[in-house]
DNA sequence: TCTGGGGTCCTAGGACCC
DNA sequence: TCTGGGGTCCTAGGACCC
């Protein structure tokens, strides 16, 4: 079973502000970029998904389209509690991503499983207020067919191989899971277009022309599954982060002041998956859609001496790549952090020529991110993530994050 | 004027080993 | 005229996901 949360991030917003119910409405990405969702108006007026906001200009002032600036930490919150909710109903269950969740329903039997269904459907509109699409189906790639079937008609679809076999017939292959817009131009030019056809094709042909995850696709499509359900969250591989500023910047120690936050923010998610980070990397960028502005761009990879996951550590770590690879003369748009090679907290190397970090230091850690879950992100912090925040995003309409601030509750006249 | 962010996996090719 | 065979590891680039 796949559930997903529809329009998900409209759906948030909506929960909060149900005049907003029944009008055009989009969330737009950091910045204020792009759209990242759109409710069925909005989809109706012809609003693509991606689309640059100031495209689109025309059409949200003729059809007063609400545009909101996205809040995260609402999201985060909102889908949190719908996981909860679901894994309360059913026992397993894997977080797909932000808006979906497989569930495994091998010991339910068939009868069980629409009313399985429904339940969830309507607990989820009373208990959080949000409305969710459910497919059901024998692989996971069918039942996210399933899914999309159900998004179009009542919101629950429960689809049998022998079913799935006739719809496939008329399935656009790139609307199927794991197919992009590269690989449906290489099927379309082949005269491939749906997905019945893919499905016909001979499965060494397929190995061969593409790759395995194309063959498992249509293996799953057959109700063969090979894609298996993930119920433990494995730990990344990769923590990173790289933002575009507000505006653009051309002096060092803004540049650095953003980066300093962004790996400080990296090395707090690598500390709650209990790893260190032996390689840092580094790069910045200049506006790459401005053709009459000089470009540059470039990255950097440091090997750290001895593996950490210290705010102090990296940052200093952060600042000193920087200095290496900035030029002075440019308007710089974007700087990105990312942390790979993660060792254990409790396998260290040491470096004979390095002092080793001090328990001090790591206690001192502690005690920071102790003081900033207690009273919240960023109560304490280095000095080095600054004050005037010269390179932050743009968010000209964010609502209150009405579930994890206090000082932000909503407001109910009775 | 204004164009997002954070991930995973696979493959080909290069470099190396005995 | 003729120049082996069987591997591993790493990386960049590509493709995909939400």
């Amino acid at each position: 079973m796949l559930i997903d949360i529809n329009n998900c991030y409209v759906s948030f917003e909506r929960v909060f502000n149900p005049r907003l119910n029944g009008l055009p409405v989009v969330v737009a990405s950091n910045n204020d970029g792009c759209v990242v969702a759109r409710s069925n108006e909005a989809k109706a007026l012809g609003i693509r998904m991606g689309v640059p906001i100031f495209q689109i200009q025309e059409i949200i002032r003729k059809h007063k389209v609400q545009v909101y600036s996205s809040n995260y930490e609402l999201y985060a919150d909102m889908s949190a509690r719908v996981m909860q909710v679901i894994s309360s109903i059913v026992p397993e269950v894997e977080q797909y991503s932000i808006d979906e969740a497989f569930v495994d329903l091998k010991t339910y039997p068939d009868e069980m499983v629409p009313p399985l269904a429904r339940r969830l459907k309507e607990t989820l509109a009373q208990w959080i207020g949000v409305p969710v699409s459910i497919g059901v189906a024998s692989t996971k790639t069918l039942a996210k067919v399933a899914n999309r079937l159900a998004k179009k008609g009542p919101g629950i679809k429960i689809l049998s191989d022998l079913e799935a076999l006739a719809i496939l017939e008329k399935y656009p292959v790139e609307d199927l899971w794991g197919i992009g817009h590269r690989i449906t131009g290489r099927l379309n030019t082949m005269g491939i277009t749906y997905a019945g056809q893919l499905l016909r094709m001979p499965p060494a042909w397929i190995r061969k022309d593409f790759n395995v995850n194309i063959l498992r696709l249509v293996t799953e499509l057959k109700g063969s599954p090979c894609i298996s359900l993930e119920l433990e969250a494995a730990k990344r591989k990769g923590i990173g982060s790289a933002k575009s500023f507000g505006k653009p910047l051309s002096v060092l120690s803004q540049i650095q002041e953003a980066a300093s936050n962004y790996v400080a923010a990296c090395a707090s998610k690598l500390r709650t998956q209990k790893e260190r980070a032996t390689i840092l990397n580094v790069f910045i960028q200049t506006n790459y859609f401005s053709a009459s502005s000089p470009q540059y761009s470039n990255s950097i990879q440091v090997c750290l001496p001895v593996a950490s996951n210290l705010d102090a550590v990296l940052i200093r770590e952060v600042n000193a790549a920087l200095r290496k690879i900035f030029r002075p003369g440019y308007a710089y748009k974007r700087v990105g952090v990312l942390l790979t090679g993660f060792v254990p907290e409790s396998q260290v190397n040491l470096n004979l020529f390095c002092t080793p970090e001090t328990a001090a230091a790591t206690s001192a850690q502690t005690v920071m991110d102790k003081l900033n879950e207690r009273m919240g992100r960023g109560t304490v912090r280095s000095a080095a993530q600054g004050f005037k925040k010269e390179w932050k995003m743009i968010q000209r309409k964010v609502s209150p994050r009405y579930t994890t601030q206090l000082s932000e509750l909503i407001r109910v006249k009775v």
